[in-house]
DNA sequence: GTGAAAGCGCTAACAG
DNA sequence: CTGTTAGCGCTTTCAC
């Protein structure tokens, strides 16, 4: 393990130096190369071995102007539905050969910028970004050269790939299942006040569109507002709700969170779910798979969306250069007994 | 923003070329350095902007040696407490100039070791890596030459620094805590037939020093024993114990899937928390917080954990080569109403 | 089949 | 204060 270079790292040339042999030889035994003799081969990897030679990665890449790693870009780490985006993503790409170096924005604009326009200059091949504050103009103008794909429903640029469910259709569904429990009169919790989505809003249409597909009357005070997204936020705006008198027999949420907020704020209240008020989350998070009882929710296809952004991503890194492709993932409605 | 290169990016030299500066002058801007005349800069920041210039990370870190990367290698990313080190160790590296790459190793053997022998040669300029299958020994024999702070129980050489929270401790106080709410009868949930972990082991010790200090016998039958880490598992176990006649008046857990694993068990029993039974988690994660109830839980102080073991692993980057360091992380034991 | 040499883009020592 | 130049360690033509 002895290098012969005093403090420094083990270097190609030094294997070669050992083995009496040329640099590009030793090069061709660690890629596999096939044409050399087994001799040869041998000769090589004793010399590798004996020195512990592993190739320097940052000098492979200045040399190939690969580098192999993809940025991920997410608001939150330990918020669980992209830490479960994290680790698809992360496995997926395992698979195809590449690494994640993952990006926490913390939903700051700023940092948000720093990812598309220079962040990962020259550091990465790709970068998979679901973005939270910036927009589609922002992004199509910082238009960076550096292969993207988005996710969610912050941004859509028609110039930039795209991975997202089928919000409307999915709240739609959610809907219509509570309908068929025979649920009538179903809040939605909830649209945040300060803070708009783009995904709340769609998820707030396709609800509204079953409701009236269904013959219901559309009453605004079961859509139900909130000061912010912690989980406290969603409790008050529930229990607001319910002490200005509404009577839900059903909840649709924006996420896990606010579903898991619905649950107590209705256990407060005296209620039980679902035998007085069903609950149907959003993300289908830990959240909903470990409570007390298990939450049903809206269940977006995390590994196809994974499977789908390294797809289009891949595209790009081969010199695909066209339109922005825009691709819908599935997503089921996994009912955990808090519907009927 | 047109290259004049096509098909090239932007180099150094091509700043250096319109400006009519050398490399260096386009270099000293670039880095801020003092001693460069207004002008000057002006004149190249001009040139900068205009092509759109970036300086090329991987190159100025094979010229530097350097790689402003750090690597953290955990089991899952979407497992609660990992993703919420993974948030912490990400906005404390943020904060002193490092990136973070993450590795999942999927407690997989293979890429364990890899991660510490070769895995990162050259990329990242330290590593923070979280065990849970490798060993001591074989840490202390792969001993990488890449600096190394180690997370957690699981193996702890000699030669290695190591962060972790007194787990002993903990599991005593949290013991304590039950035993003042007037609790005797204490279940541990639960040893893991299949893979006896080094931190199961350390809690249920704690635990135990407890219940001797109080005077209490202990009862095998109080430490339950679980087929697997899952949470289905976990309340398999509860509930067999549970027929098999104990009457527990509280459970400590080893971690908080275990503890929502018990208030299912003991919903499903019938039995209340904490009116019947007290309930008291571990890692103090999402799970435990935004349940409801909202679990009692022991909690590790995960930003000192991210920021001691950033400390350690900078000293090392700066050229500390002693012994290796064990640091105690402080924790303390969260009470959301599930203990009396 | 194997070797020699020219970069990849940047930094840093050393002149000037 | 600014310019020149020699690497960082690897890959990759192009000869031999």
């Amino acid at each position: 393990m002895a290098t012969g270079r005093p403090g420094g790292r083990v270097r190609l040339q030094d294997v070669a130096d050992l083995a009496g042999v040329s640099m590009k030889t030793v090069s061709n035994v660690v890629h596999d190369y096939e044409h050399v003799s087994d001799q040869m081969r041998r000769r090589v990897q004793t010399a590798i071995d004996e020195l512990g030679y592993r190739p320097n990665l940052t000098a492979r890449r200045l040399a190939t102007g690969r580098t192999g790693m993809l940025a991920l870009a997410i608001p939150e780490l330990d918020q669980p539905y992209f830490a479960e985006i994290a680790r698809h993503i992360g496995e997926e790409a395992g698979r195809r050969g590449y690494r994640i170096i993952v990006e926490q924005t913390l939903s700051d604009v700023e940092a948000e910028r720093a990812v598309i326009r220079d962040r990962e200059e020259g550091l990465v091949d790709g970068v998979i970004f679901h973005p939270a504050r910036i927009d589609t103009l922002e992004i199509a103008r910082l238009r960076p050269d550096t292969p993207l794909v988005l996710l969610g429903e912050a941004a859509r640029p028609l110039t930039t790939d795209h991975v997202m469910i089928d919000n409307v259709r999915a709240a739609r569904e959610g809907t219509e299942r509570l309908l068929q429990a025979g649920r009538r009169r179903i809040a939605f919790l909830a649209t945040v006040r300060t803070d708009i989505t783009e995904s709340t809003r769609l998820r707030l249409i396709g609800h509204q569109e079953a409701l009236v597909a269904a013959g219901i009357p559309l009453d605004p005070a079961f859509v139900i507002e909130s000061d912010g997204f912690d989980m406290a936020d969603g409790v008050r705006a529930l229990e607001e709700a319910l002490a200005r008198g509404i009577e839900p027999q059903a909840v649709l949420c924006r996420d896990d969170l606010f579903a898991l907020a619905a649950m107590r704020a209705l256990s407060n209240a005296g209620l039980r779910v679902p035998d007085d008020v069903s609950v149907l989350g959003w993300d289908d998070t830990a959240l909903a798979r470990f409570g007390t009882p298990p939450l049903s929710s809206i269940s977006p296809d995390k590994r196809a969306i994974a499977a789908t952004a390294l797809d289009l991503l891949e595209d790009r890194m081969k010199g695909y250069d066209g339109i922005g492709r825009h691709r819908i993932a599935p997503h089921t409605i996994e009912d955990r007994g808090t519907i009927a």
